[in-house]
DNA sequence: ATATAAAATATTGTGCACAATTTAATTGTG
DNA sequence: CACAATTAAATTGTGCACAATATTTTATAT
């Protein structure tokens, strides 16, 4: 008889698993931080910052959203949002207005200025890609494993 | 006479890969803030952030280091420790005094409450390795991928 | 129709990241 | 020895993340 067919994969609480859980999160946590200081020098051409770069794809993409739509997009929330939206709209590449329809809601559009940004921009994506020093095929792994996580991430966490 | 083979593979500047570098991108970044956030109610519990928790780890691991140590083995400088390493001094866990020998350095320690905090630490990583959803397999990868992208970015990326 | 709930955004307060600058101690050089 | 250069930390200022709360508008339920 074979146990070894029967037994379980290690899990979560095998110790070499939850070491190397540690070390991925730190490899994580400073691969992201080293990626926006990337980032940084670029972007400070155009006064952007990572995030507010981000809000800006998604404008270039779709124009004219509302502030939760973004929020939903970009995984993050009105006390992040307002006043980086404030930001950008102070720096004139966006505008801010209360909907008609529904007063609730903010519609975030581009500004000429914020349009003609996007001209600007393109040379960013091309210099990052070169910093990374990833291939195609594997961008496209770490980028599913990591939405994958994410996803994990956000299914299973508790709150508070 | 097949031009094919002697193309060169698509390189950085191929549009495919520019797209799915910034999606990469937005992957690490949305990946690491839920990371964190995954955290964050487990580590309430010990009244600690992720980069103190950090902190510890490697206090931990190797008791009464240097600020600039610390800093090189988390990627981060003074302007971000010094504050934290107050609030940890002030929580209890561990305490900074300077260095009898070369009064430029300062020396992080733990107190006896710090050391006594690793245990009730314990059934952290093994909330966060299930919360992952990944095998021992997956987060081997993907540790290994984002440290060598973390190193590609720090070796890479331009200053200022 | 009025009270209540829900939705969308804004505000407040804490902590972190980081660039730039400052302060203090040590090392190196003439 | 004097003094400039270097090193280690701390400080300052800006921006982001996020929990908790507040505010305003719309939807819902008697």
């Amino acid at each position: 008889m074979k146990l070894k067919k029967t037994l379980p994969p290690p899990t979560f609480s095998d110790n070499q698993t939850l070491n190397i859980d540690l070390q991925m999160c730190f490899a994580l946590y400073s691969a992201s931080l080293s990626m926006t200081k990337a980032y940084k020098p670029l972007l400070a051409e155009l006064k952007l910052t990572y995030p507010q770069y981000l809000v800006l794809l998604v404008l270039w993409e779709k124009d004219a959203v509302t502030v939760n739509s973004l929020g939903e997009r970009l995984f993050s929330d009105s006390g992040t949002l307002t006043p980086l939206l404030k930001r950008l709209e102070k720096l004139g590449v966006i505008q801010r207005q209360r909907s008609a329809e529904d007063e609730r809601k903010v519609i975030v559009s581009l500004t000429k200025e914020g349009k003609q940004l996007q001209k600007q921009a393109a040379s960013v994506p091309v210099q990052i890609s070169c910093n990374t020093g990833c291939s195609l095929a594997e961008l496209l792994l770490l980028n599913e494993q990591l939405i994958s996580l994410r996803t994990a991430l956000i299914k299973n966490s508790i709150k508070t």
